[in-house]
DNA sequence: ATCGATACATTTTTT
DNA sequence: ATGTATCGAT
């Protein structure tokens, strides 16, 4: 016990062992909150306390498995898989399972994810007849989540005189029918969205007495990670699991709540000691990761902050480098300076790749790196972008799961039916809707009985491929507990067409998908062999694995190419890169109206929550943090001068390296002068052409705010980064040469290009088209 | 019924 | 600039 407890710091291991009551622990960034919380847990398993009976909520699946991993090395063995760990939504989907019938499901129930309630929503919003502009579908969607969300159910909607007055105001007074409606057809369908299985889970504690005593009676210690991101439907399924034992540990930090669009509540823990009278507090407010300038400079931007609870988060680290803001003319010249700035360390200090982050405020930025990159041939990964499971193909496999499981799903119904074309068209497809609301019965009853339907006017020939269609499906489902999840897939996409759908295409596009199907199998795979072995079960069906993986918003980690993968440089999201940490930062896009988000400025709430987010983003570095902004960029197609972001102004200026005085005596030199025109004029990155910008359309008045000093790399820095690599030969290139890249495979050297000794080759790929690589990083072979 | 072209919106974050 | 939605032509 003793030495399980020593690895912690004394705040740490009092957390830690304090299992009296009520406990919020506020923990800053960097403090070691997972450890605490893992050791905690690994304390009350030495003290005796019986692993099933643990209850263990965290915000993302990626949290669970880690918290996982750390106990079962902790304790050895498998430890961790007796615990109910996981997100909110995997535990209380599962245990809605069990009493799914007291609220008018079956244990069946099938997950929609974001896109398919959306489309549920529009076909809505259509058949109303109401207006696009006012009932904007993404619009709608937001409001039911928000209903949800504060457990306001449909019913209680609509008999709520204010909301509907208030919504007429706004001309939106049919929302609560749309509301109604939508309830409703998930209910006849089966499925739930991800606000139902909170909302449901509330609905049911409350309407049976029983299954919230079963519930509460399954646990007796109960923890929650993140609790500054729960929202008040998981705030208050916790309040009511715990309130007989009490035994309850929230870790938070209201500092890092940055997900208050999507309903989360500071409140909750900022009201936490009032639920909890007899509460303790426990604050971690040592930070262990970064150095002693990035935690300060971190401080005293959050410190703009009204709305906080007050802690010091203080580092015992060395003070290290001071915090260096860069600025680059545009968006692809921001790419190209930070590629050169991380080979620029990598060889000064001997970083490796994945010692690096480039954090961004949104998806669409990561493509300038992504080119950038590929030019300076440094290897990098995206996070998080486009989630596998979003993709189209994948989004086909497991529409023909849904239905095969439950086969009243109607957006499954009308993804797959005709997919792949089996020749029923949109009309027919609207005939059965038709026919199945106006005699109140389900689509798939009327399907099963197309032949008989004769009211229906089709033909003859489609009502076979109908037939066709049902048969499938019924096949498939008779059986879906026969055998494994893996063989059920495979031969699921075989007998539907689906493989040989995408083996027919052989555009590149089709290739990838083809390929993300065969990732898609893999990845089932390697859930049933984990499966088997953790749940020691004989098989695992592909209902187990529909149920569970609809709630992952990415594939797991295969680790495929294994050494190859490792050494990345990341991009992500802020979002995506909280609760990691890596040793040097890059914060791209500071700027005004990007991050902070153009449309945070009109509520200070989402204005303090921008700035939470910038404190994410810095205390995610431990050594070298670096800033970085861009006097214009692209963005919906044009181009925006942009401003320094404010949250540069709100970080005190002593542990910025802002340079302030533009050196006059420093020229512009022809190698700048081409670096800029080169990156803003030349190349269009995304056709692969070589363009002449309109001219005309790069002026206009730049609306710089502030205008900062130049910090164009300057030239004698470039000569050191690319002397660097002296051994490289780049001599014997020549144009029209056939040469190989590692990635893009063979090419033809259509020009080379020398500025200032820096050649750039054109080269016109056979498979992926033209593109820029500087002579000396590209690695070319010569063939 | 399928394909292509054109119009249109879209850019905040995720279980 | 890019991706989706809708419409018209084949």
């Amino acid at each position: 016990m003793e030495k399980l407890l020593s690895k912690l710091n004394p705040a740490q291991r009092e957390a830690a062992v304090y299992t009296e009551g009520p406990q919020l622990i506020v923990a800053g960034a960097g403090s070691g909150k997972t450890r605490t919380l893992t050791y905690k847990i690994a304390y009350l398993l030495k003290l005796g306390y019986k692993p099933r009976r643990i209850l263990a909520l965290t915000f993302t699946n990626k949290a669970a498995e880690e918290m996982r991993s750390r106990i079962d090395s902790l304790l050895g063995d498998n430890y961790s898989r007796h615990l109910w760990m996981g997100t909110f939504h995997s535990i209380f989907g599962k245990m809605l399972r069990i009493d799914a019938e007291k609220i008018g499901f079956t244990a069946n129930y099938t997950i929609y994810d974001s896109s398919d309630s959306a489309s549920m929503i529009k076909s809505i919003i259509k058949e109303f007849k109401l207006d696009n502009e006012k009932y904007n579908y993404k619009n709608i969607q937001s409001r039911i989540s928000n209903a949800k969300n504060k457990l306001i159910t449909a019913e209680a909607y609509a008999a709520n005189q204010d909301y509907i007055t208030e919504d007429t105001k706004e001309g939106r007074g049919e929302f609560f029918k749309i509301y109604l409606e939508y309830a409703k057809r998930c209910k006849q369908a089966n499925v739930m969205d991800f606000d139902d299985l909170l909302l449901y889970t509330n609905i049911l504690f409350k309407i049976s007495k029983d299954s919230l005593e079963k519930f509460r009676g399954m646990f007796d210690y109960i923890l929650v990670d993140e609790y500054q991101d729960t929202n008040f439907a998981q705030y208050l399924i916790v309040k009511k699991l715990s309130e007989i034992h009490r035994k309850l540990c929230v870790v938070g930090d209201d500092a890092q709540s940055i997900y208050s669009f999507r309903g989360a509540r500071i409140q909750n823990i900022l009201n936490f000691k009032n639920d909890y009278p007899d509460y303790k507090l426990f604050k971690l407010e040592q930070n262990y990761r970064s150095t002693k300038n990035i935690v300060e400079a971190a401080n005293s931007l959050i410190a703009k902050n009204l709305n906080q609870i007050s802690k010091i988060l203080f580092s015992e680290n060395e003070s290290g480098s001071l915090i260096k803001v860069r600025r680059s003319l545009d968006d692809n010249q921001e790419g190209y300076d930070i590629g050169m700035s991380i080979r620029e360390y990598c060889n000064k200090e001997n970083f490796e790749f994945s010692d690096f982050a480039v954090l961004y405020r949104t998806n669409a930025q990561s493509r300038i790196f992504e080119d950038a990159f590929r030019a300076l041939n440094i290897p990098y990964k995206v996070y998080g972008a486009l989630s596998f499971y979003q993709r189209k193909e994948i989004k086909d496999v497991f529409a023909y799961l849904k239905l095969i499981i439950n086969h009243n799903d109607p957006e499954s119904f009308k993804r797959i039916i005709n997919y792949p074309a089996r020749r029923i068209g949109s009309t027919t497809v609207e005939k059965i809707f038709e026919f199945a609301s106006k005699n109140n019965v389900s689509i798939w009853e009327v399907v099963s009985k197309i032949n008989d339907l004769y009211e229906i006017k089709i033909s003859n020939e489609t009502r076979r491929h109908i037939t066709g269609f049902v048969t499938l499906i019924n096949d498939m489902a008779n059986k879906l507990h026969l055998i494994d999840a893996y063989d059920f897939i495979v031969e699921l996409v075989n007998r539907s067409g689906i493989n040989n759908d995408l083996l027919a295409d052989k555009t590149q596009e089709g290739i990838s998908r083809y390929e993300n199907l065969q990732e898609l199998l893999n990845s089932v795979k390697n859930f049933v062999e984990k499966r088997k072995k953790s749940d020691q079960a004989s098989s695992i069906s592909a209902e187990d694995y529909l149920q569970d993986i609809v709630l992952y918003s990415d594939l797991e980690e295969d680790d495929d190419d294994e050494n190859e993968s490792k050494n990345v440089v990341s991009l992500m999201t802020v979002h995506a890169a909280k609760g990691l940490e890596f040793k040097n930062v890059f914060i791209v896009g500071a700027e005004s109206e990007l991050f902070p988000s153009g449309l945070s400025k009109f509520s200070m709430e989402e204005f303090e929550e921008e700035r939470r987010l910038f404190y994410v983003a810095m205390t995610r570095a431990m050594k070298n943090l670096i800033i970085s902004y861009a006097d214009k960029r692209f963005r919906f197609g044009r181009i925006i001068y942009m401003a320094p972001s404010d949250f540069l102004y709100d970080i005190d200026n002593q542990y910025l390296d802002w340079p302030d005085k533009y050196d006059e005596d420093e020229p512009d030199t022809d190698f700048e002068r081409e670096l800029n025109n080169f990156y803003s004029n030349n190349i269009d990155f995304v056709n692969n052409k070589l363009v002449i910008q309109n001219q005309s359309e790069k002026k206009g008045p730049p609306k710089i705010k502030n205008p900062k000093p130049e910090n164009l790399v300057s030239i004698s820095k470039i000569d050191k980064i690319l002397g660097g690599n002296e051994s490289v030969n780049t001599d014997i290139y020549a144009e029209g040469m056939l040469v190989l890249h590692e990635k893009f495979g063979q090419g033809v050297i259509k020009k080379i290009n020398v500025v200032d000794k820096i050649k750039r080759a054109y080269i016109l790929f056979d498979d992926y088209g033209l593109k820029t690589l500087l002579l000396e990083y590209a690695k070319l072979q010569i063939i």
